[in-house]
DNA sequence: CGTCCAGGTCTAC
DNA sequence: GGTAGACCTGGACGC
């Protein structure tokens, strides 16, 4: 995936089934529209509609924010959230963002992003008319090529460290169909279920747990690292700021709690 | 050079 | 149920 800010663009590499993936584009139009550009030849009608569903499921665009915007309007902290914020990115799939959220944990940013990087570009398939090297133009790889990878590939090519056994094994889970991430998208599931089988997975604690249910649309818990608590402490002007403290601060958005408190500690990012 | 730590988790008490 | 110690890696920092 790639941001062009300037140009307000946004492009990414999205599986198909049964298909090589395809690289689209989604940049405003002259009317200030979203508009998906496919690259390469044109997609026939089946895979565009499949394209734009990518494109609707990694913006969110179905996602019902009005609750949250009701909250925040009657919150002065947030209320500059209620003209559209709040729609975070995701991953086409549960897979992707479980790994890639293992992938963050006890290590720099810089380091997840040469982690996934490397993932994408020695084991994701390209789209056609992608460049052969590089990781541009090629979807996240599928499970089924990650658990294929050996040991070392994840020791001396993702340079993992003793992650490499969590993100094997979990391939491995998934794509022997032992394990369905992707169910975990069902909404009737209730959050306390969702929980328990994500913090049952290998490499997967309270932060990761918190973090893919964000993902998943489940807003209720905060996704506290050691990142989000000393920013949150540092916008109320506090040298440390306990995690009871933050539960407090946010529990007039109930279920909604942590879409706030990360729209509260990125605001400066938009 | 060694130590510390970054968007934590696991195991063993 | 709660808490030390270990854990890959690489960049930042102090000496």
């Amino acid at each position: 995936m790639r941001v062009d800010a300037d140009a307000g663009t946004l492009e990414l590499t999205l599986p198909l089934r049964g298909g090589r993936p395809r690289t689209v584009t989604i940049g405003p139009d002259r009317r200030g529209r979203a508009r998906v550009v496919v690259a390469g030849s044109p997609p026939g009608r089946r895979q565009a509609e499949a394209l734009l569903e990518g494109v609707r499921h990694v913006l969110r665009l179905d996602e019902d924010l009005s609750p949250f915007y009701a909250l925040a309007a009657a919150d002065p902290e947030l209320a500059w959230a209620t003209t559209g914020a709040g729609r975070m990115l995701r991953s086409p799939t549960v897979f992707e963002d479980v790994v890639k959220t293992i992938c963050t944990t006890n290590c720099s940013w810089a380091a997840t992003e040469r982690m996934v990087g490397a993932l994408v570009e020695h084991l994701g398939e390209r789209a056609p008319g992608a460049p052969a090297a590089g990781p541009a133009g090629r979807a996240f790889p599928a499970p089924a090529a990650m658990a294929a990878a050996g040991e070392g590939f994840y020791r001396e090519t993702v340079r993992a460290g003793y992650r490499g056994r969590y993100l094997h094994e979990l391939s491995q889970a998934v794509a022997s169909g032992a394990l369905d991430l992707e169910a975990l998208s069902d909404p009737g599931l209730p959050d306390g279920e969702v929980e328990a089988r994500l913090l049952a997975l290998p490499g997967v604690g309270p932060y990761a747990t918190a973090h893919v249910m964000t993902m998943l649309g489940r807003y209720g818990k905060p996704v506290l690292d050691s990142w989000t608590r000393p920013t949150y402490a540092r916008l109320t002007g506090r040298k440390t700021v306990s995690d009871a403290a933050i539960a407090r601060r946010f529990r007039r958005y109930g279920p909604w709690a942590g879409l706030a408190f990360w729209l509260t500690v990125t605001r400066d990012w938009a």
